[in-house]
DNA sequence: AGAATAGTGTCTGTTAGACACTATTAG
DNA sequence: CTAATAGTGTCTAACAGACACTATTCT
């Protein structure tokens, strides 16, 4: 496959059958802040849709990997350390290229979904007037992850409000199937905060017993750190024990979402 | 949002600030044939790779969305028209870009996943060599959807290897929770039919009798023709009754694997 | 008839979910 | 003590998987 012809063919090479295009990396970055799921916005500082709020991201550099830009972008946007960031969930969610969604030119976006434990207040970057984390029931998204409503309260610029409904999407579905989210509590945490993280991102309660004896059930999800909290509830109650993430990355058997029957599943 | 400032920024834009990429839909198209799952290759017929085996694909248009991208190179590669190509099941799967993957310039290559029922033979693009419908198994990827075994016999181009793997485990992870398998079947099919389908994606039996029984109780999966099948088996055996697609195109419950204790699910 | 394939009956172990209960701690 | 939270016991209905069986068709 790599002979003489094909050296000489790479040596007189020049681009010319392709389109210009910019390819740029959008972040949605998500938390929990007091007991309610948040994701990270900007206000963006400059033209197109100067004044509005966005998912953070910015342009790919001419030899950047994917997922190192969306690192950057990442550390970028909260000032987070390298270290930090080790702690950090990030993935691929999907690819955005609809002719005219940006319209400066073609920009293609690959988004990525970050989960993170309780992040410190963000840092504005270069082009952003303003980052702050802002909870996701506030920007009007239907229940089953549809795109925003016309009326919310804070739009987001661009097509962003659809990515944001495909990353919280993707967020529901992995935590049934997924050990990711102990990747929204600290090293270590009690079952009744897993539970939590839990209610935050589907945003409906969930019995205690039944989640204790699943979390506990299913191989590898935690391990039990053999310490309980230092003290009880704030108004009375039992302290909880402390576990730490497990070795397994998938649940086997899953842990469902209850009152859904027939929701699309992402990808 | 859109104000006068907004209007002479855009007037005044010119690009600058951003690398010159070019942008690709790779395509990992799946049927089935003889009971085996099958992929369609083509020959490279220029450099770099000439001679190689690799994905369909090609440089996106001007002006063209994405999937519109994918289904015009699916056209080109498999001769279908417009009619044919409403039963084929096209979703995207993820995108690559790494620096390098490509030797002529910096590609990002949008990748989709087509499931597609018994397609004719291919027809070779102006790109291409040659297409043809290649085995899965003959590629030598390890059962999990790991990459390409280096000395499998026919090495694929680029870093399509790593793609066909994500693709081929995506697909057995959505026969899992998702209606798909008809996609693979025709507009009227029998359960057996429907079960080597999963058996050929899956590359493992299924017990039969617990298989029709709990596709024909999954609310939506499937629905009675009403017909059944006008001879039995070539070699003996009762005539099968006929089945449609069912509304649904969730699982609940979902379909699940035997013999996976701790795979990775895809996304 | 005999082999092969389609489909059903039935049992067992596991699990989700409901509900009631015990254990422990703050105020 | 009382309220609140953590965690356990137990029951029931649903389900996966195993196995045996009936039903039908080809050679």
């Amino acid at each position: 496959m790599s002979d003489d012809s094909e050296v000489r063919f790479l040596a007189g090479y020049k681009p010319g059958n392709w389109t210009p295009v910019a390819v740029t990396v959008d972040l949605v970055v998500l938390t929990i802040r007091g007991g309610q799921l948040h994701v990270l916005l900007v206000r963006r500082g400059g033209h197109p849709y100067k004044g509005c709020w966005a998912l953070p991201g910015g342009f790919t550099g001419a030899d950047e990997d994917l997922p190192d830009a969306a690192a950057r972008e990442l550390a970028e946007e909260t000032g987070l350390r390298a270290a930090e960031l080790s702690g950090v969930h990030l993935e691929q969610l999907a690819t955005y290229g609809t002719p005219g969604r940006d319209p400066r030119m073609r920009v293609v976006s690959v988004a990525y979904l970050a989960f993170a434990p309780g992040l410190p207040d963000p840092v504005p970057g270069d082009d952003a007037a303003a980052a702050e984390w802002v909870p996701v029931s506030s920007l009007g998204l239907d229940r089953d992850g549809g795109p925003q409503h016309p009326a919310a309260g804070r739009r987001l610029a661009f097509d962003h409000p659809r990515i944001l409904a495909d990353g919280i999407e993707r967020a529901r579905a992995k935590l049934e199937y997924t050990t990711l989210a102990t990747a929204f509590a600290g090293e270590e945490f009690t079952i009744p905060e897993l539970r939590a993280v839990y209610e935050a991102v589907w945003g409906q309660p969930l019995h205690p017993g039944n989640f204790y004896r699943k979390v506990t059930s299913v191989p590898g999800f935690v391990e039990p750190a053999g310490t309980v909290t230092l003290t009880g509830g704030t108004s009375g109650g039992r302290r909880a024990r402390l576990y730490r993430p497990g070795g397994a990355r998938t649940l086997h058997p899953e842990l469902t979402r209850p009152g859904r029957d027939e929701e699309p599943r992402d990808h």
